[in-house]
DNA sequence: AAGTGCTTCAACCGCTTGTTT
DNA sequence: TAAACAAGCGGTTGAAGCACT
């Protein structure tokens, strides 16, 4: 009988690691995460999961500097908001809260103050209202409801039999293949859903979802661009 | 080339808020 | 309605990389 907890990894994540999470997410969703933690096979808290996905592996994120918009928008938003960093990030796609956070404090602390002087309060731009559409571009699978042991079980034969399938893949070729214009999605949701899956640059995914009868739930986006599970079994209501 | 200080940013921590039972 | 749990948020830390001496 094993009742000593497993000692939990913390630090840096290795692309190894990376993938699993990736995969993970893609099958099961970004929801759940002490669930997708423990699926994962990663040794890691559905807190770091989380994490890194939010700030590292999220589809929608740019990896690049900050555009002079950008730090204008911060500036800005800063201004109006102090240090409500995801309410600022929201309004920069493909940006996050920590990134934001780092770079005010890196970069823009200084530049804010001296242009507080001169920067009159309604001097607002509209043109810079960015959309929040960030989380619109996540194609996403997620679990139901169903029993946990079930979606355990068939996620470990999922990453079990996909082991020699991932490993011919690297974050660079899957990142190169997620920002190549006019590439496909990786579930191909922009296609519409009967094509999931078909388009996959890690073949990991291409299998799972029909080979094994995980079960199935999408994602939609709502008028709001508000995503609700569409699905049969009622989880995320 | 080696040492030192600075910058950057990924990741953790603890608290708060929201959701489920 | 309250308790338990999950997710989100903002602050902080520390390692790695870079520039300068």
């Amino acid at each position: 009988m094993v009742t000593v907890r497993e000692e939990m990894r913390k630090g840096p994540w290795t692309e190894q690691e990376d993938l699993q999470l990736v995969c993970t997410v893609r099958l099961f969703g970004d929801r759940r995460w002490d669930f997708v933690a423990k699926v994962s096979g990663l040794n890691r808290t559905g807190k770091s999961c989380r994490l890194r996905w939010v700030n590292y592996l999220h589809p929608g994120l740019k990896h690049g500097r900050m555009s002079p918009q950008e730090e204008h928008l911060i500036i800005e938003l800063h201004a109006r908001w102090g240090n409500r960093w995801s309410r600022i990030a929201r309004r920069l796609p493909g940006r996050t809260d920590n990134e934001i956070k780092n770079y005010w404090r890196t970069h823009m602390r200084k530049k804010a103050q001296e242009r507080r002087g001169d920067m009159s309060p309604s001097s607002s731009s509209s043109s810079l209202a960015y959309q929040s559409c960030l989380l619109d571009t996540v194609p996403i699978i997620s679990m139901d409801g169903g029993d946990i042991h079930d979606d355990r079980s068939c996620m470990a034969r999922v990453l079990k039999s996909t082991q020699s399938v991932m490993d011919g893949y690297t974050m660079d070729q899957i990142w190169r293949e997620i920002e190549a214009p006019g590439a496909p999605s990786l579930l191909g949701i922009d296609e519409g859903k009967d094509k999931a899956c078909s388009n996959l640059p890690c073949p990991l995914l291409t299998s799972t979802m029909s080979d094994y009868s995980c079960p199935e739930v999408f994602w939609k986006i709502d008028n709001e661009g508000t995503r609700m599970l569409a699905t049969q079994s009622g989880y995320g209501k």
